[in-house]
DNA sequence: CGACTAATTGAGTCGCTTCAATAAGCGTGG
DNA sequence: CCACGCTTATTGAAGCGACTCAATTAGTCG
């Protein structure tokens, strides 16, 4: 039974300043200055989302935004019989929830345990109208994100599961290194924050077809998987080849 | 041979004043005062577009962003070894390019003969910096077509050929009718302005494939096929319940 | 160490694709 | 206006990639 997030540990952000946040330079709020900042920070609380709490449910109210501080977590939809896609992944300094939007068209779920900095959504609809330069900041990242979908719409509509699986595996080095904060490093060991059910939902692929293909790859020595969720890329080169693109 | 768009016929928008232009009430420049929209338009410029001509390329610099005045026209990209996947379709009143943003991600091509409001990308940059409420309406229509690309992918990802052929057919009957100032009030008989290849191409399948579906749709009685491009949906709530959601 | 869950592997099936041939639209010119 | 030819769409037959169902193995945590 899904808990609800009145029970999580909450306070204020107010608490622990903006100014020692560690995603204070990447997140939105890196277009206020320090003030402004800090009002917003007001308005929110630092949360911890255990993995697998979900934070949005998929056609509920949009009640809340968030910057992710902390952690991993999905976006989904799913079919009405069940069928569920993963439509995005979202690391520390992301942002969470539609702004402007009476309902949330996707579900928010966290993959591993992770923290969030949450705002009602109308106090957050209210401040950032009186302060372009955090719209300007959100527009540029829902073009990102908006770039983002639609080369993962050419992946799942036009790639070959191998071609799904390595794009999968290569994007997750990147994004992970990015937000661990060594960008142009990609990271070549790492522990994947999903299960191969999760990976599956995020291509368009069942369970076993991931599992193959990752088999795969070990045999010809292309990756090495020293445990259910550890990664290890052998031979990069040979991993973007397989991507196809 | 592409054609560039510079020998296209083109002329001042301020020649036919934004004051009759048919979006001028739902293109963005409707969150402008009559006189601030009067100043965009005269930065900008209509143009004609035949239908197969490509404005924008994929991985090109971007250059321009548009309103779309009349037509329809397709946004896509396409893997190293030519296989292509249409990523969005664009109708009257929406919006061209990539604001903000050094490379396009997409080609931009006419479905059918089109007319669009061209703006250099530096100039609309610099007076959307300075003008708040356009921004706010990009960022609201950025999140809303965020929002559509992602229920584009549970599509691809997780339904079937029947589910993709049905929901599209809904989706093209929809977004018509909106385009066309007639909403809440859908078309059941329209001209597609895609071909059986494009249509192939939106949802992830072949041409054959998306043909078998039509012709067995058709042969269920829910709906007619009257033409090479015409189609007439005889049972919608049939058709909504192949879509499978 | 043992029990439980997650992942892997195998065998068989199905849906979509591929390749090939036919038919239907549609514009053109006689 | 109709015959012709080209393009686009449809239909058929065969193949294959991913799925389904089932059994086995490997991690992980108490």
């Amino acid at each position: 039974m899904p808990q609800t997030t009145a029970q999580l540990s909450a306070r204020p952000s107010g608490d622990r300043h903006c100014e020692h946040c560690v995603v204070k330079g990447r997140a939105i709020c890196a277009a206020l200055e320090p003030d402004v900042r800090d009002a917003l920070g007001r308005e929110g609380r630092i949360q911890t989302v255990p993995r697998g709490r979900t934070l949005v449910w998929e056609g509920e109210d949009a009640l809340l935004v968030a910057n992710v501080i902390e952690g991993v977590l999905k976006l989904s939809t799913s079919t009405s019989d069940g069928r569920e896609q993963i439509v995005g992944v979202v690391y520390p300094s992301d942002f969470i929830g539609r702004p402007f939007g009476e309902r949330s068209q996707h579900s928010v779920t966290a993959l591993i345990d992770s923290r969030v900095c949450l705002f009602p959504r109308g106090a957050f609809d209210r401040f950032a109208h009186s302060h372009p330069e955090l719209e300007h900041r959100l527009l540029e990242r829902a073009l990102d994100e908006l770039d983002r979908a639609r080369r993962w719409m050419l992946l799942l509509g036009r790639k070959s599961a191998t071609e799904k699986v390595a794009s999968f595996l290569l994007e997750m080095s990147s994004r992970l290194a990015e937000a661990g904060c060594q960008p142009n490093q990609p990271l070549d060991t790492f522990e994947l924050p999903l299960d191969r059910q999760q990976i599956a939902d995020v291509l368009g692929l069942t369970i076993e077809t991931v599992s193959r293909q990752l088999s795969a790859m070990r045999a010809s020595g292309v990756i090495e998987l020293p445990g259910r969720r550890a990664l290890h890329i052998v031979d990069r080169s040979r991993l973007v080849a397989l991507a196809g693109d």
